[in-house]
DNA sequence: CATTCGTGGTT
DNA sequence: TAACCAAGAAT
């Protein structure tokens, strides 16, 4: 039953569902409308890695509407761009963004196949095949979250992620169509977001219900199958904030690699599961606050106790004028440190 | 192949 | 509420 015509066929009936079902999105063109701009597609893609689409929106807004194309973004200071992405999270992302940005102004343009997408910072093979799809109309195959968890479903495969990918990875090849491929791939994960949901799908509304194995079988809601992830443990640590006579925040810039990599931050210790130390930035006044920030990690919880202090207008560091200072410009674990100690510092 | 890397919404 | 999840990439 599942011939080359079968899912040519389911391939025909996404497309025609997404005609009329297409979510507007502020990256996306309309179908058979105008043609894509790779910047556009390149930098939604990048920033819906890992991210909600309406997380997203507002980000994507900014981003484009201060640097309209990827020349403006190349020249564009680092501080800049890691501020501009503050509160969207996983880093790395923003570091890359920046390299990949020079990289393709340097050579005049985005490259045009999968192959040499995949060769920039911060494009691998998921962001490589919706690039090629969307802004170059290559027959690309693009696997995220969405089609895994479709491909599963609709052959019914139990094999648990991440080991299932490839096998996933061939079932979504073998329904790419030739025709649309950039509008197939965006349906493929319209699909996945609206209708083919991790818990509740909503089967009974499904362009391709008829040909679903897993809803034949009743077990849609149980699929994709995951290994287990290990619990979060708790880590602990303290954070200072320093104000100077005159206003001026004590901020440092963390380390170009690893946790919160780039970005702006209050000074303090390392963030451990035991052994904890005060470790002042300068010697000071420092006070205890009661509040702790709370905040979730992809791998652990973090306890972060605060101490602040003021300053004498002569104290070493770097300072940021409170006129410069922004807390939108942190990401949101020092944004929630700074909010519980504003207050203390005459902020 | 396993781990690291954010954050906010949903269940 | 704790767990799960989101248009993943780099190491």
């Amino acid at each position: 039953m599942r011939d080359e015509s079968a899912y040519s066929q389911m391939a025909a009936e996404l497309l025609a569902w997404y005609d009329r079902h297409a979510r507007v999105l502020p990256w996306r063109v309309p179908p058979d409308g105008g043609k894509a701009d790779p910047y556009r597609v390149w930098l939604s893609e990048v920033m819906l890695q890992q991210t909600t689409v309406a997380a997203v929106k507002e980000y994507f807004h900014r981003f484009t509407t201060r640097w309209p194309n990827v020349e403006a973004l190349a020249a564009a200071d680092d501080a800049d761009v890691m501020a501009e992405w503050a509160g969207l999270g996983y880093y790395a992302r923003a570091r890359n963004l920046l390299k990949c940005a020079r990289a393709v102004a340097a050579q005049g343009g985005f490259p045009k196949t999968r192959a040499k997408l995949q060769e920039l910072p911060g494009i691998g093979p998921y962001t490589s095949a919706a690039i090629a799809a969307i802004a170059f109309d290559r027959p690309e195959t693009v696997l995220d979250g969405n089609v895994e968890r479709v491909m599963a479903r609709i052959f019914d495969d139990h094999t648990p992620l991440p080991a299932a990918k490839p096998v996933l990875t061939d079932y979504a090849a073998r329904l790419t169509p030739v025709q649309r491929p950039g509008d197939y791939a965006q349906a493929v994960m319209d699909l996945g977001a609206t209708i083919c949901t991790p818990r509740n799908p909503a089967c009974g509304i499904c362009p391709w219900r008829g040909p679903c194995a897993a809803r034949a079988s009743g077990t849609a809601p149980s699929l994709p199958r995951k290994t287990p992830k290990a619990a979060k443990p708790i880590r602990f640590g303290i954070a200072y904030i320093g104000r100077r006579s005159d206003g001026a925040w004590l901020l440092e810039r963390r380390p170009p690699k690893g946790l919160l990599g780039g970005t702006l931050g209050w000074p303090g210790t390392v963030w451990a599961e035991s052994g904890l130390v005060e470790t002042p930035p300068l010697p000071a006044n420092w006070r205890a606050l009661e509040e702790e920030v709370r905040h979730t990690f992809t791998h652990f919880h973090l306890r972060l106790s605060l101490r602040v202090a003021l300053l004498p207008i002569d104290a070493p560091g770097h300072f940021v004028p409170d006129a410069q200072f922004n807390p939108r410009d942190l990401p949101t674990l020092m944004r929630k440190a700074h909010a519980l100690a504003a207050s203390e510092l005459g902020a």
